[in-house]
DNA sequence: TGTAAACTATACAGCTCTGTATACAGCAGA
DNA sequence: TCTGCTGTATACAGAGCTGTATAGTTTACA
């Protein structure tokens, strides 16, 4: 099957994606970089954004999935993933190959909401808040949707700081202000 | 003197670059937006990187005065102009023109903390936050430069998190957190 | 071993990009 | 009127971009 070569060619579009936006990487870098001739991309993708929804996509489940086994590796009692989630966050944000959050510069560079791009990446976010709306469930938040939408701030908040900063204890520090928010909740119930 | 074609021209690439990001506009539309000719241009920038660094130097003095402004207008009380950066975050994210916080576009598009446009960018953040820890300390925080950053991640999560899902509640959502945040320290001390 | 599908290589069309070159117009001041 | 400055208009060089066309090669599998 094209699976190994498409997974392959959608791989290797994220990383330089990442790396150098997606309007300044070219098709042909994708393609030198990833080994692939530019007719098996068009043969797999009907246009270079089809490729970047495809990788958004790819990440996206790839993403959750690794969060999700990271908060409960670390953590059992609900209320400790909820702090737990800022532990994982630390692990990604303050490695040497981060260079951002994928769906922000998604959504950075394709303004529109409608664009298919921005609709991708927004799903995603949509999906990690679902997560921390459930663990804040789970923890017996008084208002769940509230408490997760200011974690999903802290969130959000470290990782375009640590990008913009490259400044490795972001993500502690939002984990800080996230104890304080928690035990408000918490104890006020 | 050419201070207003120049200064005209500034205003316009910035108004284009953030609905369309940096690469995806070129210059040519700028200059038919500008009705500017080419050579004009490139008399006062030696190329499109000067200009959006000048772009973003512009509009950098024009944001914090603006954002002090309206937090000195909004509340005496330092404690409450804490909270009244997040009113004035509210005006901005939840206008109908509002595209994105421009410098965090700029580090996305600009990985490289080495880039004269990453820098430009992230030094307008740094501007941003000592203007909060300064009003930290004028509350009388116990760790001033700890609520500050603490602060700070809120405000870039709501500006963020606006870009991306167009909410118009995220900003009053991150004030909520924010009280929680500065009660905590306030009552501590 | 024969056949179909998938992949490669290469060339190219048509466009857009940044930046430069050149010729010209308007205007201020001596 | 001459000079110098600022801006305009236009053409163009050289590169890169997305996407297509065409022909040949490898691979999977019955």
């Amino acid at each position: 099957m094209a699976r190994r070569k498409r997974d392959h060619l959608v791989e290797t579009a994220l990383g330089l994606f990442m790396r150098d936006g997606f309007h300044a990487t070219g098709i042909d870098r994708i393609l030198a970089e990833a080994g692939v001739a530019k007719m098996t991309l068009y043969n797999n993708f009907h246009s270079k954004e089809a490729l970047i929804v495809a990788a958004l996509e790819r990440h996206d489940a790839a993403f959750v999935d690794w969060l999700q086994s990271r908060v409960e590796a670390l953590a059992d009692a609900p209320g400790d993933r909820l702090l737990a989630l800022f532990d994982a966050l630390d692990e990604w944000v303050s490695g040497d190959d981060y260079h951002g959050c994928p769906f922000m510069k998604a959504c950075g560079e394709f303004d529109d909401v409608e664009d298919p791009v921005h609709a991708a990446a927004l799903a995603h976010k949509r999906r990690v808040f679902i997560y921390v709306r459930e663990l804040a469930e789970a923890a017996g938040a008084d208002d769940p949707a509230r408490l997760a939408g200011e974690l999903f701030l802290l969130i959000e908040g470290a990782m375009i700081v640590a990008q913009m900063t490259r400044d490795r204890s972001t993500a502690r520090r939002a984990r800080a202000a996230a104890e304080v928010l928690v035990a408000a909740t918490l104890t006020a119930s």
